[in-house]
DNA sequence: CTTATTGCAAATAGTTTGCAGGATA
DNA sequence: TATCCTGCAAACTATTTGCAATAAG
């Protein structure tokens, strides 16, 4: 949804000064698939350009999250970043293997209707990973 | 399911010894319901016991967790531990409002069962608190 | 020239570890 | 007596904060 230019271009719009430090960290981050761990991103970002300061990292990403570019979800490491135009994939971890992948958030959307109907309350799967077993490690039990 | 003697049987049983900061931690653990913040385990073993050590509570909750009395799940603060008979139930937390609440595994059958034909994995929604709007929130917006 | 942004160093929070003495079985 | 447990202190990991210097607009 989102390049890095475009991710610039709306933080000028907002005010905000455009750094060295800060380019390379909204490219960084923009090049990246998937989840994003805060301090896998300061590795990354450092690898790039030496000398950036782990807490610049941090203080862009919850700037991100705050323009909305980015949200972020908690999984067994701790919180993790991504792509809020990916805010509708659902993590699931199997808990047997460890394998990881994720499913459009769409095409839970029946599931989501039922867990609806059985407590009042409407889930967003996308907030925390979703445990469970995945079809192999399910027929082995 | 369990009371704290119990639990004080089994561990003997398995051969660990009995002390006094163990049943303390132990009793301490039992007599609460919900979820467990570590942290708040240790300020509140040291209100009876003063003077048991953090670690020997973190290490008592490993032991625990072990031998199946507690088993440990992730919320918007970190890991918190659980009775593992009270496996079967879910955390519900509102994001709009705060508030939370819990349900019974069972009551999300039919969800689950939804959520297994359309992705294939079969989800555990204990290992993770779930995220959403509460019945209140979600008629505000 | 105004003030957002950075780096640094220190603080933090929560948890973990090595170790030696003390307690339990 | 054999070791399991504990307390202590230090280490740790990941993140946060105060502050003064720097640099963007």
């Amino acid at each position: 949804m989102f390049d890095a230019d475009e991710v610039l271009e709306l933080l000028r719009k907002r005010g905000h000064r455009m750094t060295e430090q800060r380019r390379a960290i909204v490219v960084e981050i923009m090049a990246s698939r998937g989840h994003i761990a805060p301090a896998d991103l300061v590795e990354r970002v450092r690898s790039q350009v030496p000398g950036v300061n782990a807490s610049t990292i941090y203080r862009t990403l919850e700037l991100l999250e705050e323009v909305g570019v980015l949200a972020h979800a908690h999984g067994e490491r701790g919180p993790e970043y991504h792509h809020a135009h990916a805010h509708d994939h659902v993590h699931l971890t199997c808990s047997n293997c460890g394998a990881r992948r994720s499913v459009a958030a769409e095409e839970l959307g029946r599931a989501a209707q039922e867990f609806k109907s059985a407590t009042g309350f409407r889930p967003d799967f996308t907030h925390f990973e979703v445990v469970g077993l995945c079809e192999d490690c399910r027929d082995m039990n």
